[in-house]
DNA sequence: CGAGAACTTGATAGTGCTCAAACGAGGTGG
DNA sequence: CCACCTCGTTTGAGCACTATCAAGTTCTCG
């Protein structure tokens, strides 16, 4: 949309952490060429089929997902802009999962020789999409944590703590408020919950003004207030922002 | 233990998809320099700490795990002879988890230029170390899946299945029988149940004659029930055995 | 043999699920 | 412009799976 920086949010991500130069970030754009669009509930690469290309989301929301034999689901990822799905999927035989857009999305498809050039154009890049990776590691086992261990409320409630930082990066939200396209019942299967339960521990967070929701639109209301529900502990998302919300785990027996 | 091939399960484990010559073999021998004994307990990397080493599991088992402010823990893997903590958490800033021997163990600690030599010494191994990557985040994520829409007994089933195939690959089990040193409360903290609960699953697996539970020791009865109660399908191991159980996935809306 | 850890089992409570129905908003065709 | 249809949200009632609390019992090991 801003012709005059970079459109690359995969740049604005790295950013984050890494000091590009016009020259990195130039390469970075050499990833956007074969771009496609991808609609609402459209699959970019389904469970069984083997990976050919690499995928990096340029605009929309792409849920990595795997269904059960029941016919529920689990969204095991959020993948927003400058996300990239599998780094290196190509070595792996066929995909155990698929990957659906939530929203009308575009998705750079990425040769694995073409990534692998600006992978090892400079040290910064080279050092850039491993941080991204061990992020994305870690923003799979925070979700872990959370479902395994924290309340319904406490789910939903750090499932909003961690986009608000994600799509900040990205200049996707500003301030308080921020663009959520989820329906209830995908909230539900990213967290490991039913779409009924998740209205009702949304309506608790409106009732008690922590957040305001409407429209796919989320306010964050108090913010400390939320992330003292969600029990949201930002290192996990290794980012200079970090600062502030040190843990205070306390090792058990 | 074996003295004529390489004590190094991590050879063993990748065997499974890579065709090594003997010196791969040898390079990643050399991995294991500063060998360390963790006593059972023991932390080999504490939350909050500036990771300077990578960590490769040699014997026993280490859990990673994240301590919440409740007091309750989840465990987010199940590091086994053979499995590395992390390729290049050195360029994270700091750990958001813990790494604790869950029996005595012994890990070899790696510098990261060392690794990184090692890595690039040819390009069976570096593609080995890549399928390594992969196959670690396949496994957190299928663990997402279990914790998040399976019941407590298919939870606790599709553990003993992955620990089974895992297992097998690193030459620890043999058969229908696999040491499990794990305690009920820890079955638990994996699996995001009770330690309560967890000795209820047990007793149904076992009043069912599908698993048999003595002494650490867990002998799978009947395997094809254990896995049909797990709703296991091995595909996300990313192995050569994968073959037979194929999912069947039915999209959803 | 004693002490502590781990396992078992029972009773009770509660979080979150299931089933059901009504309501609201957006889109489409008449 | 309105009827109608669909998808998503909202709310209620009842239930079930799993947690919690509380003893015992068995195992392990010094």
């Amino acid at each position: 949309m801003d012709e005059s920086a970079s459109a690359n949010p995969l740049t604005a991500k790295l950013r984050t952490i890494a000091d590009l130069s016009p020259r990195d970030s130039a390469t970075l754009d050499r990833l956007v060429q074969d771009v496609r669009d991808i609609p609402s509930g459209g699959t970019i690469i389904d469970e069984g089929d083997r990976p050919t290309r690499i995928h990096l989301v340029l605009a929309g929301w792409v849920a990595r997902m795997k269904y059960l034999s029941g016919g529920s689901r689990q969204i095991t990822g959020l993948l927003l802009p400058g996300d990239f799905c599998n780094l290196h999927a190509t070595i792996l035989d066929e995909m155990d999962h698929s990957m659906t857009a939530l929203v009308d999305a575009k998705v750079a498809f990425v040769a694995q020789d073409l990534l692998d050039d600006v992978l090892f154009s400079s040290r910064a890049v080279t050092r850039a999409f491993w941080w991204s990776t061990l992020l994305d590691e870690a923003i799979v086992r925070a979700w872990l944590v959370s479902v395994g261990r924290r309340s319904g409320l406490a789910r939903v409630a750090h499932l909003f703590c961690e986009l608000q930082v994600r799509l900040t990066r990205v200049g996707l939200a500003t301030g308080d408020t921020m663009v959520v396209p989820l329906t209830q019942e995908q909230l539900g299967d990213a967290t490991g919950l039913t779409s009924v339960h998740v209205n009702r521990m949304l309506r608790t967070l409106r009732d008690a003004e922590v957040i305001d929701v409407y429209r796919g639109r989320i306010r964050i209301i108090d913010s400390s207030e939320l992330r003292r529900i969600a029990g949201f502990d930002p290192t996990y998302l290794h980012g200079p922002e970090t600062g502030a919300g040190k843990s205070q785990h306390r090792p058990r027996g």
